[in-house]
DNA sequence: ATTGACCTTATAGCGACTATATAGTTTTAA
DNA sequence: TTAAAACTATATAGTCGCTATAAGGTCAAT
C-alpha cells in the first residue's frame, strides 16, 4: 500500500503521515525502487492509533511515551494510567480557566448596549479601565 | 522610560515588547543617542491594555481589529460588540468540546484498575480497539 | 507525446511568544 | 579606576502540530 491509500484509510493527509514519520512516531516503511513507500497492516493500525491518540488531544510526546509502554508489554501500566489522569486534569483546568474566561467576557459584554459611539462603548472601556480581575 | 521599566510596570517580558513594536501593535516608541527606546504613559496604557486583551484571550489580530475601533471614536461601537460576542461563542464551543473530551478520557480510564500488565491494560486496549466516538 | 494523478524532498508559514547568540552601554562596587 | 553586573540592541531559531508551497521524478492512460 502506498502512501495515499494509507492516508486515505486513515483519514489523513499524507504530508501529515511523512511529519510522522520524521517525528520518529510512524517507523520507516520500506520502498519500491522508485523510492515510494510500501506501507503494511501494521502501519495503518499504528497511524489510527496516532490519531484516536490525537482526537484525545493527547500530545506527540506523549504519545511516544505510550508506545515505548507498548514497547514493554509485561510492565505494570501504572505509567499509562498516570499519563491518562494527567491529561485529564489538564483538560480539567483548561475547562475552569475558559468557564472563568467565559464568565468574565459576558460581564464585559454586558457593560454595553450596542449601537453608541466608539468613544462611550461601555466594552472598550471596561478593558480601558482595567477593571479586570486576573484569571 | 526605558523597555526594562515600562516591561515591570506593566507585567511583561522587554522580549515581548519589542515582538508587539513589530506586529505593529505598540507604536514604535523614541530613541535616545545611543539607540534605547524611550516610552511614555501613552505606551503604558497602550501595553495595558494590549495585556488586558491577551488575559481575555484576545488574539494579537483581534486586538488590532479593536484598535482600528478605537482610532474611529465617533463611530458606532456594533463591530466592538459583535467582535466580543463572536469571541464569547468561540470561548464557549472551546468549552463544550472540552467537556466532551474529558468524558471521554473518563471513561476510557474506567476501562483499567491500575497494575494490571501493560498487555492487559484496558486503557491502551480502548485506545487501540478504536471504540471512540468522534467529537 | 502529453496530460494528469501520484510520488519525492526541502523549505517556509501559522500564533504568540521565548530563548539564544552576539555585541554595545550604563551603572555599581571593589 | 577598573571590572563586573545589569541593562540595552539586533538577529535568529525554537516551540507545537501540522499545512502549504516549490520543484521535481514516476506512472498509467489517452
Amino acid at each position: 500500500m502506498r502512501i495515499g491509500q494509507l492516508a486515505q484509510s486513515v483519514g489523513v493527509d499524507t504530508q501529515t503521515i511523512r511529519f510522522y514519520e520524521r517525528q520518529g512516531l510512524l517507523p520507516p516503511p520500506g520502498r519500491q525502487e522508485n523510492g515510494y513507500r510500501v506501507y503494511t497492516e501494521k502501519h495503518v493500525e499504528r497511524l489510527a492509533f496516532i490519531r484516536r491518540c490525537r482526537i484525545l488531544d493527547l500530545s506527540l510526546a506523549e504519545i511516544h511515551e505510550l508506545k515505548r509502554y507498548q514497547d514493554a508489554p509485561h510492565q505494570s501500566c501504572t505509567a499509562v494510567n498516570a499519563l491518562l489522569d494527567d491529561h485529564i486534569s489538564h483538560v480539567r483546568s483548561q475547562i475552569t480557566a475558559l468557564q472563568a474566561l467565559e464568565k468574565q467576557l459576558v460581564s464585559l459584554r454586558a457593560r454595553c448596549n450596542d449601537d453608541r459611539e466608539v468613544k462611550a462603548c461601555g466594552v472598550l472601556a471596561g478593558i480601558s479601565e482595567g477593571s479586570m480581575h486576573q484569571q
